[in-house]
DNA sequence: CCCATTAATCGTATAATTACGATTATAGAA
DNA sequence: TTCTATAATCGTAATTATACGATTAATGGG
């Protein structure tokens, strides 16, 4: 009906939906785990996370999407761990586009 | 229903939150505008934005409350700038949980 | 072959987001 | 006071996101 795709720049549109990757707290607590325990299989952030294998799956498919983790199946388990190159890429685009907002410091008006 | 709130870890709701702000490229788009433009009334942004009045006010208030922008009543106008400061906490924060995901180079298992 | 384990997907319910037009409230101009 | 301009809010509709339990599919073990 309404399509951000269309109105708004390609640049924004994406950036945009990168933030939103990163807009739940499940989700950055999913990207945490795998930080710290390196390469996870599914059950492992299950176990970790305060919500039901579902729901912790369709997380891990969102970050997939965004291309923040990676995923493979390996056997009959599903193995999960961080893209550090989309991860940093991200990362930079993020930094450079808030940097460049120069925020007049006083007050408004 | 289910609260996040409680479910998580209080700074990475707040930095899901934040990342919230950011989520939508209109949202995006009115923090470029305002850095281009310095100080706005709600007007000068509507007309640069491919949306409704009542929807640019909608977002500006959503970024009034995450706190990236200040906005205060100016005679029957309302005045618009970004708030340096906070956008520049929030680049820090944010850039500083995206540089700790350590990110396995190699492949996945 | 049968069973257990694992994780994706389905079905569904609820909540949140987004959009618009219409309305309201305020302030300045005439 | 009355009219205009500005912008917030209301009412509503449509879409998207989130959650769960149940089911399915695939692998490996016995």
């Amino acid at each position: 009906m309404y399509s951000k795709a269309t109105l708004f720049d390609e640049h924004l549109s994406r950036l945009a939906d990168a933030a939103k990757a990163l807009s739940h707290p499940a989700r950055l607590m999913i990207l945490s785990v795998l930080a710290k325990r390196g390469t996870c299989i599914c059950g492992d952030i299950v176990d970790e996370l305060p919500l039901a294998q579902a729901s912790v799956s369709r997380h891990l498919k969102v970050l997939k999407e965004a291309g923040l983790i990676q995923g493979e199946i390996d056997g009959q388990r599903s193995c999960y761990c961080i893209d550090g190159k989309s991860v940093e890429r991200l990362r930079t685009e993020l930094g450079q586009y808030l940097e460049e907002l120069p925020g007049a410091e006083g007050a408004c008006c």
